[in-house]
DNA sequence: AGCACGCCGACT
DNA sequence: GTCGGCGTGCTC
C-alpha cells in the first residue's frame, strides 16, 4: 500500500524528520502539517488515521493526506499524538476523490471527510479534569474553588459539562483556568474509540474430555450433581464432542446454553472447576444475517438476455451506459448477471439505490444470490455496522456493496462496475450539510478514475442522463417489454372539476374513483391511493376570520397531524398542540383544509368500513421494524387499501395491487421549478407502475382539474420521448441543465432587509464578471423564512464551455468577500453546486 | 465549525 | 473587583 515516494522518504528517517499534512474533519480550508514522531517514521503512510491536537482544546481524528520532509516555515508543527491504524483505512484514490469533491462542490476537504467516514471511525475527545494529588496550597483557593475541589475529590475525573453543572455557572472555563494556575487540578484528554467490536461469549469443554474414556468418567462422576450433568448434556447436544472434536474448538455461544434453561450456578461451577472453559470471540455483526438460501442465478428472459448483451457491447465503447427499462421490465435480473460477471473477473461492484428502495425486497433477492460477499451500507444501520462494512471493503471481505448515496465514499480500490438504480431519484443529491454532492455524478467520476463502468438504470431517466445518451456521451440500452408479458397499466384521467359541478363527488373523491376502489375491494384485489402529502391536512383555517395557523419560525402553514392532535411544521420540525379555538378571534370554527394521507385514510375508512386500510408515509415508517411490518402486511394481502406518499412508488412490488389511484396530480405538475414536469412524469409513471403484475393489466386513475394538460397525455401514453423533446427544448431556450450548470447561493439572516442587502451586494459583485445573463436574482424563495431566517437566492447559470474552475474560484472569492464584510455580519451563505 | 481571548458593561 | 455577553480571529 505504501507508495514509492513514501518508501523513499522513509528510508532516510534516521536523519530526516517527517511531516504529515493531514485532513481534519472541520470546515477549514487547509490541511494542517504535523510532525511524525520517530517511532512511527518507518510505518507512516497516507490514508492512516491519526490523533492530533487541533487548536487549544480539541483532539481530533485526522487522515494523512501527504507525507514529506519540509518543515513548515512559519510555525512549529505539533506532533502527531497517535497513529490509529496498522494499514490505511482510506486509500489514495479516496483522498484524491475527497479533493475533487471539495473542489467541485465548493466545500472543504474536512467537510468531505466528515461525511465520508462513518462516525465510528472518527474518535472523539473529551477534556477531563482531575484533582492534583500533589496539591499543597489550599490557602490560595477561593470559597467556590474549594467547593469544586471537594466535589472533584469525590470523583476520579469530571468533564467540563459535568463540572459546569455542579458549579452552576455557564462558563466554567475561568474557574478551570484559575485552578490550573494554582496547580490544584490536572486537565487531560480522554480519547475514545467509538467503534466497539461485537464480542460473543463462548463456552467449550476442556480439551481433556475430548477423549471418550475421560468424558464417560466425567459423566459418571456428575451423576451426583444432576444440575451440572444437565449442563454438560445440553452442551453435548449442540456439540457432539466425540463425533466431531473439531467443533469443540469453536465452542458454543454461552447464550445458547443459558437459553436452554440450564442452571446458571452449575454452569459457573463447571467453569470454576475447569471442566468447561469460557472464551471470547470478535464476531461480525452480519453473520447472523447469513442464513440465506443460496438461489441459483435467475434465468433471463430473451428481452433481458439481449439487454445484457447490449450493455456489454456498449461498455466496449462507453464508460457509462443508460438503461431505460420501463417499470416492471425486470432490470434487477440483468443487474445480477452483470454483477456476477464483474465479481468473477475479480473486480469490486457498487450498487447504489435510493434510501427507500433499499429496505425492501431487492436486498433479500440479492442476498440470496451473493450471500456474504455482499455488504449493505444503509443509513438505518448502526454506526458500528457501517464501520464493519468499511473495514470489510478494505480487507476484501465485501467485494460487492449495495448501498445508499454515502456508499460512494467506501474504500474501493478496484471497482469494475457501479450500478446507479433509479438514477433519476433526487435523494441521490445531498442537501445539508456540505458536501452537497450528487452520488450519481460522483459515481461517474469514481468509475472514470478507477477505469470502471457505470450503468444508470431507470424507467424514467433524468433529462440530463437521457441527453447524455442522445449525444452519445453515454451508451444507451432499452427494455421496452414488461417481464412476463404483463401489459403496462391502463391509465385514465378523471376530471374532478366537472365531476364536482355535476355533484358526482364525495368530499374530494370523484364517485368514479370510489366506485372503482369499491369494485376492486370486492374482487379482493389491493389498491394504492397516492397522495404526496403527509399529515391530516396541510393547513387549518378559521371560518370566521380566515386566519391560517402559521409556524412561528417559518413562513409556512402548520400541518395538522391527527394521530397525536398536534400541528407540525414540515420545515423546521416545530410542534404545538392542536387548539380548539382560533388564536386570533377565539372562534371555535376551525376547519381542516386540504388533504394529507391521514385524512384520506380516515375518509376511506368511512366509505369502506370493512376494508383494512393502511398508511405508508414518514410518520408510520420511522423505525426499521415498522416499515418492514407494514410491507409484510401488504405483501401477505392483509391490507386492502394502502394510502401513501411517494414512498409507495419506490421499489415496492406487491403482487395483488391492481389499482392505483392518484388523488391530486395538479399540485405536482404546477410546482414552480424548472424540473417540475420531469418530476411529475417520473413520480406518476413510477406510482402507476405499481399497478398490475404477472399477466394481469393494472388500472390507474388520476384526478385532475385539467385533463387536457400535455404532460398527462404523455404519462398515459408512456411517452417518455415526447416529454424529453418538450423538456429539452425548454431547457435549451431558457439555458437550464443539461446546457448549463447551476449554482444556487442562499443567503440567510434574521432580518429580511439585511439578507436582501447582502444578497444584492453579492449579486452585483457576481454580475461584474459573469454578466446579467449568468446571474439571476436575488429572489425570495417560495418559503421566505425558515427557522427564523429570511432567505434570498441567487442562481448562477454557467454554460458548459466556460472555465468552470475559474468561475468557481471567482464565486468562492465573492462569497468570502460578503462573509468577511463588516456590513453583512451574521449573514449565512450556502453554496449548492448542481442544485436539485 | 468551535472555541479561547479580550473588551465592555452590570452588579456585589 | 467578578461574572457573563458578545465580537474577532485562529486552528499546524
Amino acid at each position: 500500500m505504501q507508495s514509492s515516494e513514501n518508501n523513499q522518504v522513509s528510508s532516510y528517517t534516521e536523519e530526516i524528520t517527517l511531516f504529515a499534512d493531514v485532513i481534519v474533519p472541520v470546515a477549514v480550508p487547509n490541511t494542517f502539517t504535523y510532525r511524525v514522531p520517530r517511532e512511527y517514521a518507518a510505518s507512516i503512510t497516507t490514508g492512516l488515521r491519526v490523533i492530533v491536537q487541533f487548536g487549544k482544546t480539541k483532539v481530533v481524528t485526522a487522515i494523512i493526506a501527504r507525507i514529506h520532509n519540509k518543515p513548515p516555515e512559519k510555525y512549529h508543527a505539533k506532533y502527531i499524538l497517535e497513529v490509529l491504524d496498522d494499514a490505511p483505512l482510506v486509500n489514495t484514490k479516496q483522498i484524491e476523490l475527497f479533493y475533487w469533491i471539495a473542489d467541485y462542490y465548493m466545500c472543504t476537504v474536512g467537510e468531505v471527510m466528515n461525511i465520508a467516514l462513518p462516525s465510528g471511525l472518527k474518535i472523539s475527545s473529551l477534556s477531563k479534569v482531575q484533582f492534583n494529588p500533589s496539591f499543597d496550597t489550599p490557602e490560595l483557593l477561593t470559597e467556590r474553588e474549594v467547593e469544586i475541589i471537594d466535589e472533584l475529590k469525590k470523583h476520579q475525573s469530571l468533564n467540563y459539562d459535568e463540572l459546569a453543572r455542579f458549579a452552576e455557572v455557564k462558563n466554567v472555563y475561568h474557574i478551570i483556568k484559575s485552578l490550573i494556575q494554582k496547580k490544584a487540578i490536572i486537565v487531560f484528554e480522554e480519547v475514545r474509540e467509538k467503534y466497539s467490536p461485537k464480542i460473543l461469549k463462548k463456552i467449550r469443554l476442556n480439551a481433556f474430555y475430548e477423549d471418550s474414556s475421560y468424558l464417560t468418567a466425567l459423566i459418571g462422576e456428575l451423576e451426583k450433581t444432576p444440575k451440572q450433568l444437565d449442563v454438560i448434556l445440553n452442551y453435548l447436544k449442540y456439540v457432539p464432542v466425540l463425533r466431531t472434536p473439531e467443533l469443540n474448538k469453536k465452542g458454543l455461544e454461552k447464550s445458547a446454553l443459558t437459553k436452554a434453561n440450564v442452571s446458571e450456578s452449575s454452569l459457573s461451577t463447571l467453569l470454576k472447576n475447569g471442566i468447561l472453559e469460557q472464551f471470547e470471540v470478535i464476531v461480525s455483526r452480519f453473520e447472523e444475517d447469513l442464513d440465506f438460501v443460496e438461489a441459483p442465478t435467475p434465468i433471463l428472459s430473451s428481452a433481458q438476455e439481449s439487454a445484457f448483451t447490449e450493455i456489454m457491447q456498449s461498455f466496449q465503447e462507453k464508460d457509462t451506459t443508460l438503461l431505460h427499462g420501463i417499470t416492471g421490465s425486470g432490470k434487477t435480473e440483468v443487474y445480477i448477471k452483470l454483477i456476477e460477471q464483474v465479481l468473477e473477473s475479480g473486480s469490486q461492484v457498487l450498487y447504489l439505490l435510493p434510501e427507500i428502495a433499499l429496505t425492501t425486497q431487492i436486498v433479500v433477492r440479492l442476498r440470496k444470490v451473493f450471500g456474504d460477499k455482499m455488504g449493505i451500507y444503509h443509513s438505518r444501520f448502526s454506526d458500528n455496522e457501517r464501520v464493519e462494512v468499511w473495514k470489510g471493503v478494505v480487507s476484501g471481505k465485501f467485494q460487492f456493496i449495495v448501498g445508499v448515496r454515502s456508499a460512494v465514499f467506501l474504500p474501493f480500490d478496484n471497482l469494475g462496475l457501479i450500478i446507479v438504480d433509479e438514477e433519476h431519484e433526487t435523494s441521490y443529491k445531498q442537501f445539508d450539510p456540505a458536501p452537497r454532492y450528487h452520488a450519481r455524478d460522483v459515481a461517474v467520476v469514481i468509475a472514470h478514475r478507477q477505469k470502471a463502468k457505470v450503468l444508470l438504470g431507470s424507467a424514467t431517466p433524468s433529462i440530463e442522463s437521457f441527453y447524455n445518451a442522445k449525444i452519445a456521451r453515454y451508451g444507451f440500452v432499452e427494455m421496452k417489454e414488461r417481464f412476463g408479458n404483463t401489459q403496462l397499466p391502463d391509465i385514465e384521467l378523471i376530471d374532478i372539476k366537472t365531476a364536482r359541478k355535476q355533484k358526482l363527488t364525495k368530499g374530494d373523491f370523484s364517485n368514479m374513483m370510489l366506485d372503482t376502489m369499491g369494485l376492486n375491494f370486492e374482487k379482493k384485489q389491493q389498491t394504492i391511493l397516492f397522495q404526496n402529502r403527509r399529515g391530516y391536512s396541510p393547513y387549518i383555517q378559521c371560518e370566521d376570520c380566515d386566519t391560517i395557523v402559521a409556524c412561528p419560525n417559518c413562513d409556512v402553514s402548520l400541518t395538522y397531524h391527527y394521530s397525536n392532535q398536534e400541528l407540525r411544521c414540515h420545515y423546521c420540525g416545530h410542534r404545538e398542540p392542536m387548539s380548539k379555538t382560533c388564536q386570533a378571534c377565539g372562534s371555535a370554527k376551525l376547519k381542516t383544509r386540504g388533504y394529507g394521507t391521514e385524512k384520506l385514510e380516515e375518509e376511506l375508512q368511512l366509505f369502506f368500513p370493512t376494508a383494512k386500510i393502511a398508511r405508508m408515509d414518514l410518520d408510520t415508517t420511522r423505525t426499521k421494524t415498522a416499515f418492514q411490518t407494514l410491507i409484510n402486511e401488504v405483501e401477505s394481502g392483509e391490507v386492502d387499501i394502502l394510502v401513501g406518499t411517494q414512498m409507495v412508488s419506490k421499489g415496492l412490488d406487491f403482487e395483488k395491487v391492481s389499482l392505483v389511484c392518484v388523488f391530486d396530480a395538479d399540485r405536482m405538475i404546477h410546482f414552480p421549478d424548472f424540473r417540475s414536469s420531469e418530476r411529475a412524469f417520473q413520480m406518476l409513471t413510477q406510482v402507476a407502475g405499481r399497478a398490475g403484475r404477472r399477466g394481469t393489466q393494472g388500472k390507474v386513475l388520476i384526478q385532475t382539474n385539467n385533463p387536457t394538460q400535455k404532460i398527462l397525455k404523455q404519462i398515459i401514453e408512456n411517452d417518455y420521448e415526447g416529454l424529453y423533446q418538450d423538456e429539452i427544448k425548454e431547457r435549451e431556450d431558457f439555458q437550464y441543465p443539461p446546457f448549463t450548470r447551476i449554482i444556487k447561493i442562499t443567503l440567510k439572516h434574521i432580518d429580511q432587509p439585511n439578507a436582501e442587502k447582502a444578497a444584492k451586494a453579492l449579486a452585483l459583485q457576481l454580475i461584474e464578471k459573469l454578466g446579467t445573463q449568468r446571474v439571476l436574482g436575488p429572489e425570495k424563495p417560495l418559503v421566505e423564512r425558515v427557522r427564523n431566517q429570511y432567505l434570498f437566492e441567487i442562481l448562477i447559470k454557467l454554460e458548459k464551455a466556460i472555465n468552470l474552475k475559474g468561475a468557481k474560484t471567482f464565486i468562492a472569492e465573492q462569497v468570502q468577500n460578503i462573509e468577511l464584510s463588516k456590513d453583512f455580519k451574521g449573514v449565512g451563505i450556502v453554496v449548492d453546486v448542481d442544485c436539485g
